[in-house]
DNA sequence: ACACGTCTTGACGCGATCCATACGCCCGGT
DNA sequence: ACCGGGCGTATGGATCGCGTCAAGACGTGT
């Protein structure tokens, strides 16, 4: 599994970046310092890692330059808006990318992913087949009986959820909180109308699904028959 | 796969080099010293060396002397601008070519690339046919029908990322950062108007394509039927 | 200085997608 | 038999993203 390490001395922030590491199939370890974060290197190899520059101990920079001195593991620096020196510095120092704060999460994601590419490690793929349709979540291509079928984004995000979880109960709240973010926890019914059309397209028979199942006043979860 | 050795002591430059010559498909191995340099080379033989001539141990003139004792692999040199007795030595002694530094990395790659092909040796070309259109990447050709067709520097280096992939997905940030750098991931835009472009010069109908594909609201794909 | 090609930036129309609401059905409880 | 909660389905207006056009900035070679 591709193990990233993140680096940032505000407790919330590294619970995020766990969060959502983790939701994408990532190992994921935290430091909340430089000194730390070093000692995790020792340990364990990341396949990459997240550095923010404000540290309380080490510099940011001192940190990446203590790594750039033994490994090329990629490096994707967070930098709050102002300090632009700093993001220079760094990414001079070596680190691979650099992402301003507040980020995008998305953002910050596709740079980890890209930043791992470059560095040649595996990436991880998800796939889910069920009788005669093919579910590729990260290359966002869906085929039944072999012809294309199109969702659309947000379609693909529920289905990227369900995915996830590979035959396991999905409760709505999650899903809501997942795919429309905090606030939407109650709107069960935007998951009534995007399952129906999710279904229309992938089930061969939509009023009687056999992929995407309902736990009624539960959740949803995707069954991958065999 | 072209196997190619970079030597100097730099690590950021190692670095640079090194992620730089994986993305155009090379098998890339780096040496900090001399040493290690022929180390390497007795392990496996490259198909192009790339040598710095300032190093810790050897000096770079002496390592290619001890390479040219048993191998015509083509060396590229790197030099530092002063040095410009060294290189003429270098040349002397049988380096295939030169580079000052700071070096264009665009530049360092085309002298790489045609040391290889003049060496004879296998090159690393990626060529997509796609119907009537022809795009060889690594020579920057590419013809629609047999005629020649002209795209730009910023029209090629998206041309290159989407080929690279070979049909699979590229997501929008991820491809404006690579062709317009950090910092412009969400100028969206830009994709956009060039893809509009890029389209108007190789899709038969621009406004229905059938090898430039929009994955609308994640990313662009090229498809090659076939 | 000029001309040319290229890159940036803004504006606009259109179609796809999303949001929000409404309605009918099934089913279990009373 | 009635009722209500939860679900699937249909629908229309608002919004978003894309393709397209065009004008200005920029840079390079003549």
């Amino acid at each position: 599994m591709t193990f990233v390490l993140a680096v940032d001395d505000d407790p919330a922030i590294l619970r995020t970046l766990s969060i959502n590491l983790r939701a994408r199939g990532y190992d994921v370890e935290t430091a909340g310092d430089g000194r730390s974060a070093l000692q995790v290197v020792d340990e364990r190899m990341p396949d990459a890692v997240i550095l923010d520059l404000g540290l309380p101990d080490l510099d940011g920079v001192a940190v990446l330059k203590r790594l750039r001195s033994f490994t090329q593991v990629p490096v994707v620096v967070l930098s709050a808006r102002h300090e632009s020196d700093d993001k220079v510095e760094a990414l001079d120092e070596g680190a691979d990318d650099y992402v301003t704060k507040p980020f995008d999460m998305e953002e910050l994601l596709a740079r980890v992913r890209s930043a791992i590419r470059r560095a040649g490690a595996a990436e991880a793929s998800l796939v889910v087949v069920a009788g005669d349709v093919r579910l590729d979540v990260t290359e966002r291509r869906a085929t039944r009986a072999g012809d294309e079928v199109r969702l659309t984004p947000t379609e693909w995000h529920i289905v990227e959820v369900l995915a996830r979880r590979q035959g396991r109960l999905v409760r709505q709240a999650e899903l809501l909180h997942e795919v429309w973010g905090p606030g939407y926890d109650r709107e069960t019914n935007y998951l009534r109308v995007y399952l129906a059309q999710i279904r229309r397209k992938l089930e061969s028979d939509p009023s009687r699904p056999t992929m995407f199942i309902t736990d009624p006043g539960i959740g949803y979860r995707l069954v991958t028959p065999g």
